[in-house]
DNA sequence: TTGGTTTTATGCGATACGGTACAAAAATAC
DNA sequence: GTATTTTTGTACCGTATCGCATAAAACCAA
């Protein structure tokens, strides 16, 4: 590849053995499953493949990172969550689809983790209140995700989309401590096809 | 007191300078602001006004104290649910006043700490399976307590009562998590107020 | 080649942590 | 009173932790 043609314009110095954006997504599966506190920077620096002094250069201390993953992981899933919402089908299918994906999320082997910011970020939030503020702006998001696809559909309007969005965050919030607590996968899908006609009333 | 009134008999050696219930309750207030994982055994043991060997002792190791805390704080909220449940009003009353009592302790000042269960223990269940097991039978018991209330409620019995419980659990397990996350105690009950209905439906 | 700049890697250093050993203290049993 | 038993308090040990200091390595510019 010609020099030309590279649009990202190299600094001098020695140039990054890593890309960040990986980084974050290995750093989360560490955060997932130990949460912020019982991560340590070895486990999560071994994880990422690279050095305490890297990540910290990169990221800057244990809670910039904790909170640069967990917004990388709230974008991602509010992607997905879109994308499923703005798929074909009824409403109630694809918020089926949506609680359907999610739970095998949560209750992947071997960990069961559940939702990042539901099982780890708010034990954190009294202790580290940038945490909190971080995890409320992303189930916000989520919420606010849930109502569009509320608002787009031909549900009737009463009640609000915003209140629909509400309550099927909350089941979603809910499944996702289950899961992390043990809750079986079908278990956890039956209740979640059990709400969607209640949701969707 | 004479010797003979004491239902307590006294064993030998020197008698404990403290009451292990009070002692638990005194913990409770640090692993439910710093979680299990960031509560240190010097702040366990000055909230409960006594020493380490003293707390290791009475309960054991940090993780059979959590535990023996979470079991103490789960059987006291059974206890109030219970109370609440059996008490006077509509099942959608009682329903009512059950969500409003637990929002008022989720957010009270200065931590607003939510649910020790939902809150505390569920981070920790992939790394201290013990402590997923007590919270998992917490959840069900509390699934239980609300059972009992819509079985002897006269709402139709479809759907069946324990499908509403795990309804009305779920909205305050997600109430738990918001209002540790910051969300404001009438917003939450403004959000349980509405969900009543559609429990009750 | 020489100098400047940024990232790596090793390693340190101070602290905090969980858990326990050991001796003094406070009660009962004889 | 003496012995026994249990709790209490101090002090300690080994380890894990976070964050950084320092120097080598890898790149660009001239």
């Amino acid at each position: 590849m010609r020099t030309g043609t590279e649009l990202t314009k190299r600094s001098p110095g020695r140039p990054r053995g890593f890309n960040p954006e990986e980084v974050l997504e290995k750093v989360r599966g560490v955060f997932l499953a130990k949460g912020f506190t019982g991560a340590s920077l070895d486990e999560l620096a071994a994880a990422a493949g690279l050095n305490r002094p890297s990540l910290y250069a990169a990221f800057g201390d244990k809670e910039q990172l904790y909170i640069a993953t967990l917004r990388f992981y709230g974008a991602k899933s509010i992607e997905g969550l879109d994308a499923i919402l703005a798929g074909p089908g009824t409403i109630q299918q694809r918020l089926a689809r949506v609680y359907s994906a999610a739970i095998d999320v949560y209750t992947a082997p071997p960990h069961r983790p559940g939702c990042m910011i539901v099982g780890t970020a708010a034990v954190e939030s009294p202790t580290y209140p940038r945490i909190g503020e971080a995890a409320a702006e992303l189930l916000s998001a989520i919420e606010k995700s849930l109502e569009r696809g509320f608002a787009a559909s031909d549900l009737p309007k009463k009640p609000a989309p915003a209140a629909r969005a509400r309550m099927a965050g909350a089941i979603m919030y809910a499944i996702a401590i289950r899961a992390r607590l043990g809750a079986k996968a079908a278990d956890l899908k039956a209740f979640a096809s059990s709400m969607v006609p209640t949701i969707c009333a």
